[in-house]
DNA sequence: ATGCTGACTATGT
DNA sequence: TACATAGCCAGCA
């Protein structure tokens, strides 16, 4: 039995967790990445980073989100497990944004890591 | 209610 | 540097 894909229904519950890690998503500027703790810490989440990548693996496709730019804390786009594919894609966005992956497909966090400061 | 899973992370070797 | 392990906890069956 391939694993299921969890998404949400249609509507995520929109006072739900899930929610929050959205709302974080959508602050990150173009051309930066952030972490997936982050974001969960940011959402008010703290030690939720597994979270967040659930909430984002329940995307449904087209959503109007910048998910492609939250990678992980070893500053590599994390693969999934239904494939590949939406990790090519995420890294073809992101180095569109001109985010660069050195040789071993990582990104320096030091210099394309969002740093918000305090909401924005 | 219980058990398992995962787009994670920090730590130890 | 890389790999293994334990901890984490919201959803889902």
């Amino acid at each position: 039995m391939p694993p299921r894909v969890r998404r949400p229904a249609a509507a995520p519950d929109p006072s739900g967790s899930w929610s929050r890690i959205y709302a974080v998503v959508r602050r990150i500027p173009a051309g930066r990445v952030a972490t997936y703790g982050q974001v969960a810490a940011l959402a008010g989440l703290p030690r939720h980073a597994r979270l967040a990548g659930y909430a984002l693996a329940g995307l449904p496709d087209g959503t109007p989100l910048p998910w492609h730019r939250v990678i992980n804390a070893a500053g590599q786009v994390s693969a999934r497990r239904e494939g590949p594919g939406g990790a090519v894609l995420q890294r073809l966005r992101l180095e569109q944004e001109g985010v660069r992956f050195d040789a071993r497909g990582r990104v320096d966090l030091e210099t394309f890591g969002w740093r918000p400061r305090r909401r924005s």
